[in-house]
DNA sequence: TGTCTATATTAGAATATTCTAATTTACCAT
DNA sequence: ATGGTAAATTAGAATATTCTAATATAGACA
């Protein structure tokens, strides 16, 4: 059915409707991270933080490996940075058009 | 500040968090379209389309012009429409390596 | 003015999301 | 085995979202 690709797409949107999880997707961009550091650098929680990668873990926008003790999480397709950094754009321009108004 | 980027960014992000609004989106990919008009194709009432409008509006996802009495919603920026794409597309791909594992 | 039609707004109940705190699991080292 | 460390899970309180139903607004026209 058509109505469930759209209920997917929007599945798709929550889990990237937190800004601490698109913050997560910005800082995995070009290096893998340990739950650890991730959550130091995010100032969060790892308890915090193990939900949110659960949550981008199961709609697949983040992988995992395991290492002994420690967790890596990294970007799972390149084309979800491209699609985060569209809607920055949009954003952006926006923004801009903004202060062109103000000024 | 950064934060406030992803905060907007995040907003941006619920607002496309819901199927009826997406499929407001793809449905005015190229017509603009009365509330009522609508409000038929996608089986909602007006009223509570015209919150989801009104939440797309206020993010300038779409834009609306007054002809007496009816009021036109159109999406505002095609480059919305390209994230909208993007996304979707990544969705299919998911699903499509979804079903060759089962096969 | 009064009425009709299209859209918008408001209030509130039902549901979902988010965070914190406590517990649990998995793995390593002694 | 025991203890230590990293991460995950669970429960629940606080908050936010969604829909319905009722009301309000704006414009057309008799």
């Amino acid at each position: 059915m058509e109505d469930q690709i759209y209920i997917y797409h929007a599945e798709m949107c929550k889990v990237l409707s937190h800004p601490k999880r698109l913050e997560v997707i910005n800082v995995l961009r070009d290096n893998e991270m340990t739950v650890g550091d991730l959550a130091e650098r995010l100032h969060l929680t790892s308890a915090n933080l193990s939900q949110h990668l659960a949550m981008m873990k199961e709609r697949r926008i983040l992988v995992s490996r395991k290492e002994s003790n420690t967790v890596y999480y990294r970007v799972n397709n390149p084309r979800m940075l491209a699609a985060f950094d569209l809607l920055r754009e949009i954003l952006f321009e926006q923004i801009r058009g903004d202060a062109a108004l103000i000024t």
